[in-house]
DNA sequence: CTAATCTTGTGAAATGATTCACAAGCCCCG
DNA sequence: CGGGGCTTGTGAATCATTTCACAAGATTAG
């Protein structure tokens, strides 16, 4: 498959997101042009965007919702349960461990891990927090898709470094800090203090 | 001043991070080609991105590190405080107001507001939570210069529209859904669903 | 059945971002 | 003080993404 641009695929997921909205509404068909006022896209670019991957729409009629949401699901990988394994349990941590959202979209978080003997063994929403010094070995069996990282920046590497030789393929990183990852292994950051400072550059820009 | 892409935006505040550590390690210069495998782009970029905002290298010696960290700070509008204010004290709102790592970087919490009245009146970090019905009146005298929003979807638009009517022209939104504002109003959203969709898609196109 | 109306799918054009490549400036050594 | 070695700053070239524009298929009304 050609490389698909990120914005891309990006503008597939949030296209989903209406879709499962239009659907709860109960509307069959959508245009490019609908899904585009919902995104804040053109018409053009949702047709190109869909148009990588095939032609799902009918000329004159639209898109079905049922039929396009679930060829988005395939397409992003979504039609699976993902196994999410947490690692630091502090107050980002907890909050993923915790939210629902994850779950509605069948990422399941199977295990959750901490170095601070005062948080191991409590309990977040059903799980039970680790000794981040069994991680390594639990790894095998948790066999998690998906990795995500809240730890302090400095603890970040190292972790990478460890699920990363035990397989882990997807990281999703929280701490604000540049990974190296080996080939072959995904990370991506969520970085809030960074969104913030493009936040206020583009407000001091603005003037 | 023309329109700068995000992206150079984005890379200029990784640059800052970098300058920021070695500036703690004593270095006094740094070139290009160091920035750029610090933050894993290429030396033309580094200098391309600088470009646009002036030229603060010295040919042959690289850039002074102090003072391309303070031209960066003023480039992204970091020299002054900002004010901000927290709508929704759950689990991220709660995050966010108590993590250090933004008021390091002069984003000051003011406020934190929640309609839970189990909530209202707790402390986090010194921030007491207020009850979201005096959010209006409360925002003249508060005047933050950005709002974060860390409500429930649906609850996100509603506080949008309040807080911009009330003068406030950066918000940095972490509900997974789409917002409407007025013109001059700049809002970015932080989807962690979103990220972890996207992280999804290339561990299953990489097949 | 025909005409008018929609809406897709997609090459081609336009716009935007990154990479290349090198002249020019600066430093340091001898 | 001259030459070699670095490193910047920046047009030009390349690569990527978005927008345009329209033929072609589908639907609806009469
Ligand atoms: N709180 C926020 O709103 C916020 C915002 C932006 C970025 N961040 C970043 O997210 C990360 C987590 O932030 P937080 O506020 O949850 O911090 P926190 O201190 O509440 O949680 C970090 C947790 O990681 C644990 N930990 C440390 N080393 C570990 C290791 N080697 N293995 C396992 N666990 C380990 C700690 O015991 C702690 O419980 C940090 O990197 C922070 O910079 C947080
Ligand atoms: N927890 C996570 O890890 C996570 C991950 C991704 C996205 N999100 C999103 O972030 C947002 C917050 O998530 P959360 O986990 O903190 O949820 P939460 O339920 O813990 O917190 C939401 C808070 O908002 C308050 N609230 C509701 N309506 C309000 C209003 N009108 N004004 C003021 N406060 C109001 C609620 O009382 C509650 O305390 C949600 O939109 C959620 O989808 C959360």
């Amino acid at each position: 498959m050609k490389h698909i641009a990120e914005s891309t695929v990006r503008r597939l997921s949030r296209y989903l997101r209406f879709l499962e909205g239009e659907e709860e509404l109960g509307a069959e068909t959508i245009s490019s042009d609908d899904l585009a006022t919902l995104g804040g896209t053109t018409s053009a670019q949702v047709r190109k965007d869909l148009s990588f991957f095939g032609s799902f729409g009918t000329r004159g009629r639209g898109y079905s919702v049922p039929a396009l949401a679930r060829r988005i699901r395939e397409i992003l990988g979504l039609e699976r349960e993902w196994r999410v394994v947490i690692v630091g349990a502090g107050r980002v941590g907890a909050a993923l461990a915790q939210y629902r959202g994850f779950r509605e979209r069948r990422f399941n978080v199977v295990a959750a891990y901490d170095a601070d003997p005062a948080r191991i063994g409590t309990s977040l929403n059903g799980i039970v927090v680790r000794d981040q010094r069994t991680l390594d070995a639990d790894l095998q069996a948790l066999n998690p898709g998906i990795v995500l990282i809240a730890v302090p920046p400095e603890a970040a590497q190292p972790i990478v470094d460890r699920v990363a030789r035990a397989g882990v393929r997807g990281i999703l990183n929280f701490a604000p800090t540049a990974l190296r990852v080996p080939d072959g292994v995904v990370v991506r950051s969520v970085d809030m203090a960074l969104e913030l400072e493009i936040l206020a550059y583009a407000l001091t820009a603005a003037k």
